[in-house]
DNA sequence: TATTTCACCTAACTGGTGTTAGGTAGGTGA
DNA sequence: TCACCTACCTAACACCAGTTAGGTGAAATA
């Protein structure tokens, strides 16, 4: 692609290493305990190379998290439309969930790291990010609103505040989600279970 | 209790007004965000006072995640052994619940200073905090354990991952929760209804 | 009253931060 | 061949970080 074989053994690094690298060191340490200079290292370049490259250290910041949320928008999509015509009304929230869960656990640098960062970011930072964010967000509500017109949700959900809560669940597995103990789709498939059915023992005498 | 008025303007600030200063500004700013200078001129004192009080920022921090998690732990246990006797099963849930939320969205720089930094500090100051943490996990682990040899959950449920999707949905309150906009109280009894019975339509064909 | 203790302040240190100006080796197009 | 462009490097800038040594005035203690 972009990356070039040049005389001996040097490889250019570019936009895409620099992000990749950064993205890699927000999603551990957070936004304040990376610099430049360690981004700039783990790439294979010197700090003042990155200017050529970008404005700003909150510019890369920007486009990381627009990259997270890109991402996990057009997996959850993906999964969604990969679906069968005539899928039963509950698989399409399990879709949802799982093309959500695989962004964030398995491809995922960027997705990762916008969850991690997110909240210590300028305030600058985090408006630039906002309108992408809720582009998904209004995916997600539509999505559950369709399900709830067509009688598969309970009437009295309220759609936006389950969509609060299933968002939190889901970005809060990567503070101990390890691919080594099962994997991420019967992850996803046990919180749909818990999502959609709730824990109790189903009496019928519930409400 | 330990402010004591001297001439004229002068009020100790002492440890305790360090880390609530200190606590206030981690939870807006997150761990890197923070210097050590401005937690001083938030506390009313200078940068370098600080270390009469404590040897470094990290033992700050630590004090500061510790007392986060006492709070929950101890709200969460208060809000349950409350709980009126022959209590049914269920009440137990939403009283842990409640608690949790409490202990977040009302009271709390410590508590949501905990959430927001226990992703970003050093490792050794992590370290330091997890035993306090495993002491709440285990004690939510036991009651949804004794919950379902009730019978009350369902016995496919696995208690801890469980555990983990929901102090998940729980701590991401933290970042939309908006009091003027519906009370503690009936946030703590949506969640919970989600949880217990589920977003689905029972038509009793479930599973 | 003299001395010690407490809770702070001042001023500095080292080292790291984002950022910038100017330079350079190698490839490209005329 | 030669100017130009690309993708980097070097060296420095001003500033801010955590931390420390030594000092100060008021209160507590003797």
């Amino acid at each position: 692609m972009s990356v070039v074989k040049k005389s001996a053994e040097k490889v250019e690094v570019g936009r895409e290493g620099i992000l990749n690298a950064a993205a890699s060191l927000f999603r551990q340490h957070g936004y304040g305990g990376v610099s430049l200079r360690a981004i700039a290292q783990a790439a294979g370049i010197k700090a003042g190379s990155i200017y050529y490259h970008f404005p700003s250290k909150d510019a890369i910041i920007t486009e990381i998290l627009d990259a997270g949320i890109v991402k996990v928008h057009e997996e959850a999509r993906a999964c969604v439309e990969a679906l069968p015509a005539g899928a039963p009304a509950e698989a399409f929230l399990r879709a949802a969930l799982r093309g959500h869960l695989r962004a964030l656990l398995e491809h995922g640098d960027y997705t990762s790291a916008n969850v991690r960062i997110f909240g210590q970011v300028p305030a600058a930072v985090r408006d630039a990010n906002l309108s992408i964010r809720r582009d998904y967000e209004k995916y997600l509500d539509d999505l559950l609103s369709n399900l709830q017109a067509d009688g598969a949700i309970r009437a009295d959900v309220n759609i936006s505040r389950f969509r609060l809560l299933l968002i939190g669940a889901l970005n809060a597995t990567l503070e101990w989600f390890d691919p080594s103990r099962g994997g991420v789709e019967a992850l996803a498939d046990d919180y749909a279970d818990t999502f959609l059915n709730g824990i109790l023992t189903q009496t019928g005498a519930n409400k």
